[in-house]
DNA sequence: TATGAATGAGTTTTCATTCAT
DNA sequence: GATGAATGAAAACTCATTCAT
């Protein structure tokens, strides 16, 4: 793959996240994505096939991008109160680089057109495997973790966080998500306290 | 409007649900849905106005009568245990109707269509509402009510909802979806003590 | 023919001609004069068996209409200055009742829709024969008559007509047919001594 | 553009030229057009937009094709015989490539659809300029300059030509169209007469 | 690699008209 | 006479995709 193609797939995969956002999962047309990569329509199959796969692909792009950073901020966290406000920082980055609404236009796009829907999931697992590994670490050794099963949490976390996303981007405004993250800010403390007194009681037990 | 306008209008709405959930929101064509309702499809027109229309119109149907029959239910339930075992029946009601499914592809689609949002946002509000007011029953006096807004906890729930939906809809199977209700079921007696002792010091206070 | 049925023959005609002058003859449709008129749009193919029907009558209404009103107003002229003044009153009555523009539209209309032609030229007919009449009677005896045939000039009167109000109709303003009105004005005595000469001329010899 | 796009561009004026003049303005349908130029009806759309764009196309075409041709024979005319002369050559090329018949349906057409009118009358007002370069030439100097405006009289010049070919499309003959050219060839010493005698007029003044 | 042109199936919507009541 | 419902054909236009160059 020459310069000049890998530069093509590049403002493809760009434009594609951009139409996304700008237009939704249903206006990102072949035509669309093209005019904003100022691209001519064919190169898209001819780089990717389908319409699909170059928003598979994009989904990818941001996917790896975003888990890569989010692997290295949430490394060495064990505890609620820093997870809420590493994924404070994290969220914003996500906001303002407006990948954040282009995965929600794909996973929610995706559960309309039945042919999308596992290869959207399948890059929806590598987050939830990543959410158990953070959470996991988190409530190891605690209470928690015999109340309720870690893949259970970790499947919940996820789903919470594209519920959020999907009211969110109904409604046009972040107030409410930004509210739910100040409320998980204020209830950080007891989070952690519970865990702490949790790890105890198990610790006695 | 006659009976068999009334007749006409029902199979549509009917028909748009079970094409919402049979082929996803963008299968959800004017084509396909007058061929499961095995009517014209300028009937679609003649009788919505157009294809958006009538899938608002089916979105409205299922969300006045679920809401009805989830208010029933939840009336009188005070306790976290309770609103879990009715929750249980009711969810499986939804699933059963098919209507559930259809709900989701409203939302999730209304996200990938702008000029979709705000008319499907303003259908969800009553369920914001509805949550509102079971939890703020449920969590009132209880030193919950003092670490979290009603309204945070209510858009907590709804997206929540949606969130699982989502990827259970995305996964086609609702193994993880039934997982978390057992998992809420099993956390029904400590939600419920922690509610209690949080009233008490609610009292002594 | 009951009352209510004249009634609602009538409100059809002029609903017709009204949205001839506002949405044009290819705004013209049923269900647009239907609503104009207040009224089920069955009932256009109830009175009149078609959509073009219900048009041609509209055009005949006005047309007899404003024939007769023409008639008496042109009855007694002879001087081409008469003509002119006489004109320009009918030709304001013709504006303000909205009346030329419905018949502008269906004569240009019709001329878009072969199956039309025939009909609409039909009644345009009586126009080009008033023209013939009233220009007969002046020109009778001048030398003009012996250079143009009286048909001749009638069909360029009623052309010219209508060209005049296709292009002020396309412009949207009035300003230039306004104008070549006031050139006639202008223009009258001349004419006037023109065809006074020319009876001389035509006397003498 | 390469060599095959001007070609399909080309037979779709051409197509949209003729289907105007078999079929009529509100014949001129996107699959009527595509048919008759033995092309895919999405080429249109491809290719200019929108049916209304190829429609103005092809005015743009034959209007331009014919205003050089006018111009080049009516360029040295200076009396009205002459000017009657060649207009009568030109005309009959004008029937013979059946552009007149698409003209005069554009302009008859456009003034049924509010969103034309503009378009179409901007495409007219070189003919107007023209008629006034023409006109004015020819009477430049001599007292019918100062009794009608020359504006007016390219107007009046132009709205007489196009309401002839109005009734002449209706009637379906050209039989008074050309009764009115041969009474044109019969005044035009007498006009010619007249405007030499007005110059002798404006020279002694 | 890239391009402009082309394709055919599909979309929503509107049309005139008919029909049963 | 009048109505609401229904119909089938047709409208303009867009879609993802392919093809020749």
């Amino acid at each position: 793959m020459g310069k000049a193609a890998a530069g093509t797939r590049d403002r493809l995969v760009r434009a594609a996240l951009k139409t996304l956002t700008q237009h939704g999962f249903s206006g990102a047309t072949a035509r669309t994505i093209a005019a904003e990569a100022r691209v001519n329509q064919a190169l898209i199959f001819y780089h990717f096939g389908s319409v699909d796969h170059l928003l598979l692909a994009a989904l990818d792009a941001t996917s790896e991008d975003r888990l890569a950073r989010y692997r290295s901020w949430l490394a060495d966290i064990n505890k609620f109160s820093d997870l809420v406000d590493a994924m404070d920082r994290l969220y914003k980055e996500d906001i303002v680089s407006g990948h954040i609404t282009a995965v929600q236009e794909m996973v929610a796009g995706a559960s309309s057109v039945p042919a999308l829907r596992r290869q959207v999931l399948e890059r929806m697992t590598p987050w939830v495997a990543f959410a158990r590994e953070v959470l996991g670490r988190m409530v190891s050794g605690t209470v928690v973790e015999k109340m309720v099963s870690i893949d259970d949490l970790a499947f919940a976390a996820v789903a919470f966080y594209f519920g959020i996303e999907t009211l969110t981007n109904l409604a046009g405004d972040r107030a409410q998500a930004q509210a739910l993250f100040e409320a998980g800010r204020r209830l950080a403390p007891v989070v952690d306290a519970v865990l702490q007194s949790a790890s105890w009681v198990g610790e006695t037990a």
